[in-house]
DNA sequence: TGTACATCAGTGAACGCGCGTTCACTGATGTAC
DNA sequence: TGTACATCAGTGAACGCGCGTTCACTGATGTAC
């Protein structure tokens, strides 16, 4: 009873610019993410589980939710829009300052992961224990981040030269350090900034090495067959 | 009942130099991880699910485990068995023929995600979604072979006078790239040859741009602070 | 601004089901002679 | 090799519980006048 009663005030006095509609489904999408920074995956979550920590009676998930599985769909959904928008910010401090150090792009990554420690968490954990739906959303997105990114890279003028297939190549490594490094931030303990630091220190060496690597790919006999 | 004869006809006549009681343990080890090939998550397996699987009534699963965080516990210690022998074998290779190509070593990688199918699978879903004390295994294994790869770096002639940390982030690099291509490697439906060629090519040329980027790391000004 | 009413969101009882776990049991396996 | 017996692994009934889902309900919200 008095566990509801946080949730039960955010229904009633909060954001009052939502209908109580609109409230008690972002309520239901916010208790699957907390419910999620336990032990379980989204598979393992009940939908009674779900409407208890939401402080609602089960019967009413139905009025927001056909399923969970369908919860799972809007919670993919949310978040990505979130991580698109971090994303895109990202990119706009990049064109807006070219010689923004390496340094930099991995400490705003660092900054968003810390501010949407959730989301971050709930992708991580989805994107390859979640059902097939879910995980090919994710798929899709981190996908269209790998298209830009390589429309990017192929802005730079060490790069100018470089086939479509070797930009694709040169992103997705990029992209994979940025999700091992998100993965690494979100099992630092919150209250060990000389650990985030150190993650933070061996992502920007990892990728100014790629970027030398990537200075000398055509130089030599690496870049042929 | 008859789903269960295959399983029932294992116990009976398969490896008889295993006790009863070995064969039943390991049917139920082997019926968990062809459960995890579906959608669940280990932690939505249950016990009867496990048991029903193994063709064996749930109160026999107690003969062998005391509950199903202590199966997944030995399944993180079969899989870890597997794979480290994969890991000793490719090195094994490796030190027997130093100038087997970079390609040689994808190739092997992919041979053993496609022998342990199962088992790669289960560690790529419970490494980040696992429950704490299996993450923490997982983990430490990979920690293990990271160590055992930075050892084997530092006795490359180009590597000769790099910093222990250095090594580290370099070892690090790698394995990333290793996980996210076994992964890949995972997603590809098994009888589409070409698109597993694909992911092998691109790692391979990843793999070969971040030598190429460690062999002019020490050169100029990106192996300072 | 105040009242009457329709709509929409949350309630609480009820259901049948699969779950984990207990228990006393049975029968298979392996050892001593 | 054959028999007697102890141990060990698998059985089946039973339990209480939380689950997803249904239903008729209540009362809050928002609109028409």
């Amino acid at each position: 009873m008095s566990e509801r009663e946080p949730f039960e005030r955010n229904l009633r006095q909060g954001a009052a610019r939502d209908s109580r509609g609109q409230r008690t489904r972002q309520a239901l999408q916010d208790a699957a993410l907390r419910l999620l920074e336990g032990e379980k995956g989204f598979s393992a979550l009940s939908l009674r589980e779900v409407a208890r920590e939401a402080g609602v009676v089960p019967t009413a998930f139905y009025r927001h939710f056909r399923d969970m599985k369908e919860l799972g769909l809007a919670l993919v959904d949310e978040t990505m829009r979130t991580l698109r928008q971090a994303v895109r910010s990202a990119r706009h401090a990049e064109a807006a300052q070219p010689n923004q150090s390496i340094r930099g792009t991995v400490e705003t990554l660092a900054r968003h992961v810390q501010e949407h420690r959730l989301h971050f968490r709930f992708v991580a954990r989805e994107l390859y224990s979640g059902r097939t739906a879910m995980r090919q959303a994710i798929r899709h997105e981190i996908d269209l981040f790998l298209r830009e990114l390589a429309l990017d890279l192929s802005r730079l003028p060490a790069l100018i030269d470089w086939s479509t297939e070797d930009l694709q190549m040169l992103a997705g490594l990029i992209v994979n350090i940025m999700i091992a490094t998100a993965e690494q931030l979100l099992d630092v303990p919150s209250r060990r900034p000389e650990a985030e630091e150190a993650v933070i220190h061996s992502a920007e060496k990892q990728l100014r090495l790629i970027m030398l690597g990537a200075t000398h790919w055509r130089e030599g006999a690496a870049g042929s067959g």
